[in-house]
DNA sequence: AGAAAAAAGTTGACGTATCAACTAATTTAA
DNA sequence: TTAAATTAGTTGATACGTCAACTTTTTTCT
C-alpha cells in the first residue's frame, strides 16, 4: 500500500467523524432552540413516548445506551418535570418510567421537527448511495470489532 | 429513495454514529496497550513528528481540533514529558512545540501499528463503495450544515 | 432452602468535544 | 501613528460517552 492510499483512508475516518459530530451538532441546536432539551434527553423522551420501553434497562436494551449515562439522564429528567418513576410492583430493582404531560406536550411540538429533518438529511441520497454507505460502514464497523493482534 | 421510510434513515445515522464510536475505541484500545497515551495525545504528536505544523494553531488548521482541547492536550504531553514549548523569537504569541526524545521513540513504535491498522481497515472496501461513502457522507454533511429553516 | 450468578440502577473517574469569555501580542487600516 | 480588528493561547462550563466498582433484588442451580 501506498502513502496516497493511507492518506485517502485517513481523509475518510476523518470525514465519517466529522459527519456524525455534524449531525449530532444539528439536532442538538434544534432541540436546543424549541425544546430546551439536550440529544439524550430527547432520545429518552422519544422512547418513552415512542415505543413500549418501561424503564432504564428497555431503553438500555433498545439503543445501546450506557446504563450509567442513561440513570443520570434520567435523573435529570425527573428533577426538570419530564419524567416520574415508581418503582416497580412485582420487581422491586426496576422502576417505570411515565412522561408528564409537559413531557408529552414538548414531544409532540418537536416530533415533526425531527422528522422533518430526517427527511431533508436523505432527501439528496440515492439507492446506489445508500446501498454502498451500508456496505462500507458494515465492513468497517467488523475491522473494528478486531483487536490488535487480528489485524 | 422513499423519503417517508424514517426507520431507515434513523438507521443510518444509528449505524453512522455506531460506526465511528467502534472505530475511534479500536484506537484507543491499541494506543492504549502500546503507547500509553489517549487518541488525542497521539493525533498531536504525529502532527508534530509527520507534518510542518510547529505549534497549537498550525494543528488546529491542520485538522479542526478545539482551540481549547489542543491547550489541555498539549499541557499534558508536556507534563508527562512529551513535548517541550519555547515561545517563538518573532512572535511572542506562538509558542512552538517540540518533541522530546521520548516521544519520538513512542510515534515510531506505534505508527506501524496504526499504519497496519489504516490498511486492514480498508482492505475490504472497493473504488464503488468508497466513491458512494465520499458522496453520500458530503450531501448528509451538507445538510447537516442547515440551519432548522432551511431544512 | 441456600449459595452463586445475574440483572437493575447508582456513582465515580476519566476522555472526548464544543462553546464562550478572557489576556496578551500582532496586524490592519483610518 | 494610534485605534480597531485579528490571532495565539488559556480557562471555565457543559454535554456526551465509556468503563468499572458497588448495592440491592431477583433468578438459577444444586
Amino acid at each position: 500500500m501506498n502513502i496516497d492510499d493511507l492518506e485517502v483512508q485517513q481523509f475518510l475516518t476523518y470525514r465519517l467523524a466529522r459527519t456524525h459530530m455534524r449531525l449530532n451538532a444539528q439536532a442538538i441546536r434544534i432541540l436546543k432552540r424549541n425544546a430546551g432539551l439536550t440529544l439524550t434527553q430527547w432520545r429518552v423522551i422519544a422512547l418513552l413516548a415512542g415505543t413500549d420501553c418501561k424503564n432504564s434497562s428497555d431503553i438500555e436494551r433498545q439503543i445501546g445506551m450506557d446504563k450509567g449515562q442513561l440513570s443520570r439522564t434520567i435523573r435529570g429528567l425527573a428533577d426538570a418535570g419530564y419524567v416520574k418513576f415508581k418503582t416497580d410492583a412485582k420487581d422491586h430493582r426496576k422502576s417505570n418510567l411515565k412522561l408528564t404531560a409537559k413531557a408529552q406536550k414538548i414531544y409532540d411540538q418537536t416530533l415533526p421537527l425531527m422528522r422533518n429533518r430526517q427527511s431533508s438529511l436523505f432527501a439528496h441520497l440515492d439507492e446506489t448511495e445508500i446501498k454502498a454507505i451500508y456496505s462500507a460502514l458494515e465492513k468497517l464497523e467488523r475491522a473494528a470489532q478486531l483487536s490488535e493482534d487480528e489485524l
